[in-house]
Formats: C-alpha cells, sequence, structure tokens
DNA sequence: ACATAAAATAAGACCGTTCGGTATTTTTTT
DNA sequence: AAAAAAATACCGAACGGTCTTATTTTATGT
C-alpha cells in the first residue's frame, strides 16, 4: 500500500485549493503548482491525469471543509428557523470572515469563471448550489410543520433567496476585503428572516 | 476631423463588450477580437494602447447601456420606496432577463474574475458598485423624511443588502440560464422592501 | 533484521500552440 | 500631399501536456 503517494496527492490538492480560488482556475499555470508543491511535471501529472481532473479533487475536498464549517453542531438544533439563521451566520462569519479560502468563496469564484468556459464543471458547482437551497427548502417545510412561519410564503422562493445573498455577499466581500459587508449582510439576513415567523 | 477611427473603434468597443462579458477577459484573446472585428493587430492596436486601455473603454460603454436601462422614466417618479422597487426590478426583469450583454452581469462577471488578478481594475468596478449602493442609500433617506420607514433602520445596511442580493441574483442566472432564478429574486426583494415600510 | 526485486513516484527535457505586444510598411481617408 | 488607419511579419514568454529516464518507497524472501 502506497503511503507517500497519497501525501503528496493531498499536498497537491490544498495547494490548487489555495491558488484556485486566489487566482482562479484559469490563471493557475502548472507550473504555479509544481512551484507550490516543490514538484515537478513528472511527479505531479503521476498523481493527475489532467488540470481538470485537479479541480475535481480540489472541489470535493472543498465541500468537505465548507459543510464542516457550516453545519458544525446543527444537528442539535431543533428549531429549523434558528437552524437556518445560524447557518447563515456560519456563512458569513465563520466560513467567509475568517477567509477559509483566501481569495473569498471558492465555489461562488469557480461558478462565475468557469461558467463561460466549461458547461460541466460550471453544472457541477451549481448542483451544489441547488443542493444547499434544498436543503433551507427542507427546513423551511419543516417549519412550516410547526406553525412558525406565516401563510402564503414560497418556500422554494425563500430558500433560493437566501442562498444568492449570500452568495452576493461573497462577491462583494472578495473585492472589497471588507468584512463590514459581511456584518450588513448577517443583520439583514436575520431581519429578513425574522419576517417570515409569525410571531 | 476622423471619422472612420471613429467607428472602428467603436466596433472593437462593441465586440470586446460582447467577448469579455461571455468569456471574461483574461480568456478573450486579442486574435478573438480581431477575429469579431475584421481587423488585423496594426488596426486594433492603432486604436488602443493595450488590452487592459480597451478594457477601460469597454467598462465606461457598459456602464452607459446599464445606466440607460436602470434608470429609464426614473425621474418622474416622486416615491422614493417605489423608485427602489422599480429599480431593482429593472435589474432582474430588464438587464438581466433580457440578456442585454449576453453571459450575465458584465460588472459582476468582471468584479469576481479580476478581483483576484488586478487591484486597480477591480476597484474600479467596485467603485461603480459602491455608487449604486449609495443612490439606494440616498432614496431611503429620502423615504424616511417622509415618514415612509419604520423606525431603527440601517440605511447603508438596507442599501449594501439590495446591491448584494442583485449580484448574487446575476451570479446565479448567468450560471443556470434559468429566467425563474430571476423572476424569485424579484418577488423576495419585494416582500423585503415592503417589510422596511410603515404600512 | 536485512538485502533485493518490484512497484511507485519523481525528475527533466521536450512538444506544438497560443499569448499580448511591437515595428515597419502599405493602403486608405481626408 | 499629409495624415490617419490598417496590414504584415515578428518577438519572447508562457501555456498544458507527454515521454523517457532516474530515484525512492514498499513488499518480499530469507
Amino acid at each position: 500500500m502506497p503511503e507517500k503517494g497519497e501525501r503528496t496527492r493531498r499536498k497537491i490538492i490544498h495547494a490548487a485549493l489555495h491558488l484556485f480560488s486566489v487566482k482562479g482556475y484559469f490563471h493557475t499555470s502548472i507550473s504555479d503548482l509544481l512551484q507550490a508543491t516543490d514538484l515537478t511535471k513528472g511527479g505531479l501529472y503521476g498523481h493527475f491525469q489532467s488540470k481538470e481532473d485537479i479541480w475535481y479533487a480540489v472541489y470535493d475536498e472543498a465541500v468537505k471543509i465548507w459543510r464542516d464549517m457550516i453545519f458544525q453542531g446543527m444537528r442539535q438544533i431543533e428549531d429549523p428557523i434558528l437552524r437556518i439563521e445560524r447557518t447563515c451566520d456560519n456563512v458569513l462569519r465563520r466560513y467567509l470572515a475568517q477567509d477559509t479560502f483566501d481569495g473569498g468563496c471558492f465555489f461562488v469564484n469557480m461558478l462565475v469563471e468557469l461558467s463561460g468556459q466549461s458547461a460541466t464543471m460550471s453544472r457541477h458547482i451549481l448542483r451544489g448550489f441547488v443542493g444547499f437551497a434544498r436543503l433551507f427548502q427542507a427546513w423551511l417545510v419543516e417549519a412550516k410543520q410547526r406553525d412558525q412561519l406565516r401563510e402564503g410564503l414560497d418556500f422554494r422562493e425563500v430558500a433560493n433567496f437566501l442562498v444568492i445573498t449570500l452568495n452576493g455577499a461573497a462577491t462583494l466581500y472578495t473585492a472589497s476585503r471588507d468584512k463590514m459587508v459581511l456584518q450588513r449582510t448577517a443583520g439583514q439576513i436575520q431581519f429578513y428572516i425574522r419576517q417570515l415567523t409569525t410571531n
């Protein structure tokens, strides 16, 4: 069983995750990767078949890290509305404000960059966002069953709106590096969510 | 007075505007531009000193087009809240839904792409967004003076939130090409704005 | 525990292509 | 004829990727 290989593979993925999120996918060259990993082309291409392959591995790793930051301790929260609030707060005040990936939100950055370039890759990211929205939607349904929400709400619309807002905040924070952007967004999201509830 | 020169200059700008917004700045090559304009390098570099110079000209043109779409007939609306609602609606249902630039929102796309690459260029775009937010803020102050808003609102926060939401919608629409994204966002923005008012 | 063969990993030279940009010459407007 | 615009050939550098060779880990037999 190889072990060294697994280590360098991880080293490549983490270096690429950092570079992709800071410089973008296309603007990160293979030689950037070589410099960051202290490898040569032979060493790198022994682990991955192509730059695109590296990206898919990086994406998976980014999702893992993101999930751990966002949903930490979420299971034990019974109130679904509180769960939504907490999750949004985690995205803004933890995942983004703590510069988990540098270069802002890996997913938003990649989505924009790849939208005009690779249909497959951007669809891959998009699926992730759709899944995130569906989670919010499920929580909203749960809240409705507990009579916590006002009448006439379109859950899908609300869930979509939350994801969109978080994405917008990520974009503006990345560009401005102004943490106030995140604070303000967190405040308004909370206000918005409160308007959805009955009390 | 040269005239032909002005015409080809405009041709270059419009071809570049289209290509930049669809393929991105870096992913649009000079030869892409040559192909789109039926020029050769000599012809093109006679009008602009560099690719970056083209970008600044394109940016100005994009702003003009955007402004015309967003603020059309806005002067004659007295109610500042209605003005805000209309503007957001114009961004979503006109500027974005009618695919003004193809490739989604030129400004958001550029902001994300250039954030990790060119500090000057991304600051340039950012200033535009800040100005947009300030306009909302001024309208909110106006609304407050007319006693249309509830107490305890942070206008800067609200203005920021609106801009962020529009940006997020642009991102997701560009990637998904699903017009429902715009519809839903428009619905929730309207809901949100209504919650800010007194009645 | 240790030598050794096999397998995994890395090195480094090389490929064709494309990149943004320049300099000079030719053509077309004024 | 003067000036503006466009064509053409060319530059060095960087791109992603391949291929062959060398080195280092790992598993195995004793």
